[in-house]
DNA sequence: CGAATTCTTGATAGCCCTCAAGATACGTGG
DNA sequence: CCACGTATCTTGAGGGCTATCAAGAATTCG
């Protein structure tokens, strides 16, 4: 049953144990597709499920007031996400689907619940939001002090992780349609700009740019171009 | 008994209900004087314990490789403050006092086991974090979009509405003793860059800034500033 | 095939950093 | 109380990085 390797996935994920996902096997969990583009919640939707991805990419972007907007997150399989929103029930981003997608939804209260019966699951979500803290924290430092490389050599080597993480078979290549308008907006910078910065980082060997795919070619190389800001073992770190 | 008020202070600022904050009742706080400049932890340090700062103002800030720093976070009082080392007992940031401060500290491990007997303490504490997740989604589209106007006046608003929630009698005077050169610190910014911005905030009335003591005068012109990024109800989102 | 989007490349402009020098304030010790 | 050293603040000049504007090539999609 596609639940059970959900909850299976989840908790070699989030390092959750075996006795703490017992908080995920009371829940209902709703499949639910999505088409390319389409959105899950907008920015200012009352948010009453969580969702775990099972297939696809979604990304979460806040809509600034001058047309722009700000790639926050990616969650791919098998991400939990919107975890944030226990507390907040309105939304304060939008949740799209980058491609074609999958998720499951879990509902909020049932959720709560679940926790309650369960404080070992409680920790562990602790654990993880504090470790995403502190990922924003980085994340603060590079945009904060960073050049538009260091940006961008930032980015991929999170998505890098990950997939990574995620257990997919080659996590050199970025399996995500990716166009620089995105990463502009990712990133804050100007879809010029990331052009320019990917034609010297593929001429210095470091990555290779095929429109919607990204291949990472010397990824202790890109780390160089990251160091000067955060150190060496943060690198681990994932993007969102 | 300092205790006692501590635990109350807490319960109101996060909302953690009366019933909730059962979970630091069988717990020790150990009071600690800090000097101003003197580090409660270092980049790398095991962390053991939370605190709870009492009196003054702590700061977590980042190392960078370069020799530069970036200022994270401002505690004042009663900040509960260390949550994100519950998961990482490796401290990632250097824990520095910013003036003469007294500060309870809480053993990590007498505060998990209490949050084990109490699930609501957990779930007010993921709501705590969850919140803190999303005020660093806002930090990060300042930074990545605005200019130094803008996140100055970021700054200034997010250090009034820690303020404003921790009852401090005056808001508007922001009783930290910040030079420029450490506002640059926490925005990315060049001190000489700090320094020109506030003349022209100061000659156009939006604040007054007389060396250790930011007064502001007009809050709608500063978060006329911020705006074009994030949106107004958003404003009352802390820094750190 | 045609329209829209994406990508590339060049020229220009603006913001912020760096360097530098002088002024002001703070702390310490005499 | 004063002198001195240090740190902070201000102001100017110059330079680098990135945004913007623009035009053309390449790609995708209907």
């Amino acid at each position: 049953m596609a639940k059970q390797y959900l909850i299976d996935s989840l908790a070699s994920n989030f390092e959750i144990d075996a006795d703490a996902t017992g908080v995920l096997e009371d829940v209902e969990m709703t499949p639910k597709r999505l088409l390319k583009g389409q959105s899950l919640f907008r920015t200012g939707d009352v948010v009453t499920n969580l969702f775990c991805v099972a297939e696809g990419w979604m990304t979460a972007a806040a809509e600034l007031e001058d047309g722009e907007r700000q790639l926050l997150n990616f969650h791919v399989p098998i991400d939990l996400a919107g975890l944030e929103f226990l507390s907040e029930s309105k939304a304060t981003s939008t949740m799209t689907a980058f491609e074609n997608s999958l998720i499951y939804l879990i509902p909020v209260s049932q959720f709560l619940s679940g926790l309650q019966r369960s404080p070992r699951a409680s920790l562990s979500l602790l654990n993880v939001l504090g470790r995403r803290y502190i990922t924003m924290q980085d994340r603060i430092c590079v945009f904060a002090h960073g050049d538009a490389k260091a940006k961008i050599a930032y980015l991929l080597l999170g998505l890098r992780s990950k997939q990574l993480r995620n257990k997919f078979k080659n996590p050199n290549v970025l399996r995500l349609p990716l166009t620089q308008p995105d990463i502009a907006d990712a990133l804050g910078l100007s879809p010029v700009t990331v052009s320019r910065e990917f034609t010297k980082l593929t001429k210095a060997g470091f990555v290779e740019y095929n429109r919607n795919e990204i291949t990472i070619k010397d990824v202790s190389a890109l780390e160089a171009c990251v160091t000067p800001i955060i150190t060496q073992d943060k690198h681990a770190d994932e993007f969102g």
